[in-house]
DNA sequence: TTATCCATGTAATCGGTTACATGATTGT
DNA sequence: ACAATCATGTAACCGATTACATGGATAA
């Protein structure tokens, strides 16, 4: 009961194969929901068993033959179920900090430079965050998106998301100074 | 390779019961990393093994033996070479942006419901944490306490846990507000 | 010619959850 | 009387990761 219902949600923007599907996820679905290719074709067979998926193998040219999914007015009664119900206190985890919790055992330089590269990987991650908001917004502003555009939730979570990562860079920065000034004093 | 660290991280603070751990992170260590009881008393069996840490059984006086866990120096040192290595990027796992994702399959007002219990389920996280600030800072302002605190990582992990769970709600508030908006739309 | 993209999987393992079990003590 | 706190575990299961496997097409 976890990756099935965001594997139907993600199909909910329209079909598309395995492989497809787990680019989508690196790409959107992955900051609050993370999976790897090999479950991704995992949850996709059993979806189809249970009927909440429907595949239709498509041959191309040059390419391996592709198997297409899309969700099946069963899956949609399931993913209105599903979403109906009280969801699940959330869980983040993040090596760094449990690391930076630690910091007194090792070098002040070191533990910058973890805190550092972590930063980088943070502001990758927003740069393609932003990327997307462009996407959704098409020049619109903020505003006018909301009150026209027939989905919001996409829209909704990715911001949660480009918040996330911006609060992870600045408190990032703060560590950095944090750090240093302790490292001369 | 995971809650084995965690542990040894929590216990720097200390040495302490299963039991009390499994209350320690729930109140702190939890935002980023949480664990079940359960587990947490297996993975101290297995630290135990490897001379990670050490236990004593202490006897009470009207309640249960308690074995109370302490970092050996093999602990220490094993933990800071894990510190040392890069850090694993994070995981946020939160149901609830699944569904908002979703939100067009059902009522807004359901919506609307489940944004908002999560948004009190975040708000009561948030006094946790806040209390915990004040255990740590003691009256002293911010400042202070990072120039001149032993150990500032534990602190520094708490303000990212307060911030997330500030920028949470706010953003609950305006996942309502704009779902309100289109409901009556 | 080396690497990356497309495309899909199997097998073994591991980290973590759920359900279950026990039992005295203290507070409402 | 009932619930909560202290205190520690076992057994079964499941969700997810890691390693491994295949193979043609295209771009550097």
């Amino acid at each position: 009961v976890s990756l099935r219902h965001a594997l139907l949600v993600t199909l909910l923007s329209g079909a598309a194969s395995g492989y497809e599907l787990s680019k989508r996820f690196d790409a959107s679905t992955a900051s609050f929901w993370p999976a790897r290719r090999q479950q991704i074709y995992a949850e996709l067979k059993s979806l189809e068993a249970d009927g909440l998926v429907a595949a239709t193998v498509v041959q191309q040219a040059g390419r391996p033959d592709r198997r297409d999914c899309s969700i099946t007015a069963a899956g949609r009664q399931e993913l209105a179920r599903w979403v109906s119900e009280p969801a699940a206190p959330n869980v983040v985890k993040d090596e760094l900090l449990v690391k930076l919790a630690a910091a007194e055992l090792v070098d002040v330089g070191l533990m910058i430079d973890l805190v550092s590269v972590w930063r980088g990987q943070r502001a990758e991650r927003l740069a393609v965050f932003e990327q997307l908001e462009k996407g959704f917004l098409r020049g619109k502003d903020r505003e006018t998106y909301l009150r026209t555009a027939r989905r919001v939730g996409p829209y909704l979570t990715l911001e949660r998301g480009l918040e996330f990562e911006r609060a992870n860079i600045a408190w990032a920065d703060n560590v950095v100074a944090v750090l240093l000034a302790r490292g001369r004093g």
